[in-house]
DNA sequence: TCTGGGGTCCTAGGACCC
DNA sequence: TCTGGGGTCCTAGGACCC
């Protein structure tokens, strides 16, 4: 059986969750920002008809902001996050294999459907999703991964598709594709945009005309797998669904504001410590290597460190503690007084399961174990909040390191006491929003 | 004043093995 | 004069994704 892939993408996601929660940003350019209101990572087409490039500093558009041309917002995980989740399971329910690929898009298995009624699902999905969660979704539907992003790609940039675009039809293909820049191609960024502009490959259509083998040549397996699904051939295969089996765990961040003191940095680090082994434990996992890193600012001008170290321990651990005990050495290595520390972080790396591991000769246990003591502390934050219980080094006071978040929304939907209000009498709302 | 935080996969090259 | 061939593992770095 042919595959059939729909690839379901929230427009402007960020944005949206913004919007279904405050309908006066409608129509509004609206962007969000990164963490410490940085730079922008989400826009409004309004903001983007602004000429307001993805990632632009935030401080570049502050004029905007004050003349009340734009809106800005802080990023809301907690909202994203919930939204996403109910966004996916309104997905589900078209078909039981669903790809989570992004926080805002998912693959969905289409296979075995009737092709002349692929469109009508399709639209069948925007519909719902929109009515149920007020999230605007773009569809796009193809026999492979690669060729479904792109028919998401015009659901997105061409209104009259009225954001549903089945892709199954060869010619349809080949008509999208030759007035496609290659740099929208799944796959294709800016290296390797520019290197194909210099051998005059610059549309899809062009590319998809390559030889796979000439491709795999001049640039790599990855961009000729790209090429062969756009010739129709299916490269890139479904992801198993086993949730968070990743490789590796990253906690890192930029401070709100430079960080000076060893005591400041350390405090900074516990907590990306604690919630990596959070992480860590919620997928089972343990690990027994790990990178603590940290940087100055490298946009200002002043004096430059930047310093990784990997600490080992024998055998796989996930207990907070154990790395909590290596970092303060481990710091004292390699922090330099006198620097304006910006960003830190710490990494897990080489994660097992717990089993097929080689084991400390002089260790008493065979398989690594999570301490009851690690299992109760999760527990009780699941219950009560995240860092409930936290390690004390943390500290109690606000500490310089924490993020920058002045324009934050409320979380409507995960927190009780931030639950919309609606007044029936007030006619705040327009009637869009139920 | 002010520039994010995650991830993945692949390749090349060095160290080391027999 | 003349100095192999095949393999693994690890790491760093590059490229991509959202």
């Amino acid at each position: 059986m042919r595959p059939v892939i729909a690839l379901c993408d929230a427009n402007a996601f960020y944005c949206s969750c913004e919007r279904v929660f405050d309908p006066t940003l409608i129509g509004r350019p609206l962007g969000v920002l990164s963490n410490n209101d940085g730079c922008i990572v989400a826009r409004t087409p309004e903001l983007k008809a602004l000429g307001v490039a993805m990632g632009t500093p935030a401080f570049r558009v502050r004029h905007l902001l004050e003349q009340g041309v734009i809106d800005l917002r802080s990023s809301n995980y907690a909202l994203y996050g919930d939204m996403s989740s109910r966004f996916m399971s309104v997905l589900e329910q078209f078909s039981p294999k669903v790809e989570v690929y992004s926080i805002d898009e998912a693959f969905v298995d289409l296979a075995g459907f009737p092709a002349d009624q692929l469109h009508g699902i399709g639209a069948d999905m925007k519909q719902r999703v929109q009515q149920w969660t007020g999230l605007p979704i773009g569809v796009g539907i193809a026999n492979n991964k690669t060729l479904a992003k792109l028919a998401n790609y015009a659901a997105k940039n061409y209104p009259a598709t009225g954001g549903v675009v089945d892709l199954t039809d060869p010619v349809r293909q080949r008509r999208l594709m030759d007035i496609t820049p290659v740099r929208e191609v799944w796959g294709v960024g800016s290296r390797i945009g520019k290197r194909l502009d210099h051998w005059g490959i610059r549309t899809a259509g062009e590319l998809s005309k390559c030889k796979p083998a000439w491709i795999r040549k001049e640039f790599s397996v990855v961009l000729e797998r790209t090429v062969c699904e756009l010739q129709g051939e299916s490269c890139i295969p479904w992801e198993e669904e086993i949730t968070g089996n990743k490789h590796q765990i990253i906690c890192s961040r930029s401070f709100g504001q430079a960080v000076t003191t060893f005591d400041d940095l350390h405090a900074a680090l516990v907590n990306f410590v604690d919630r990596a082994c959070e992480k860590l434990r919620a997928q089972g996992k343990f690990s027994r290597e790990a990178l603590i890193m940290i940087r100055t600012d490298p946009y200002r001008d002043a004096p430059q460190h930047n310093a990784n170290l990997t600490l080992s321990i024998p055998e796989p651990t996930c207990d907070t503690r154990r790395w909590l005990q290596l970092l303060r050495p481990g710091l004292e290595k390699i922090y330099r007084e006198g620097f304006l520390y910006r960003k830190a972080g710490f990494m897990l790396v080489d994660l097992c399961d717990g089993t097929g591991f080689q084991a400390d000769l002089w260790s008493e246990h065979v398989l690594p174990e999570t301490p009851a003591m690690m299992t109760v502390m999760d527990a009780i934050n699941r219950r009560y909040g995240k860092q409930t219980l936290k390690p004390a080094a943390v500290g109690l006071n606000e500490r310089p390191w924490h993020m920058a978040r002045k324009m934050l929304t409320p979380q409507y939907t995960t927190r009780w006491s931030d639950i919309l209000k609606v007044n029936a009498k007030g006619q705040k709302y327009p009637s869009t929003f139920h």
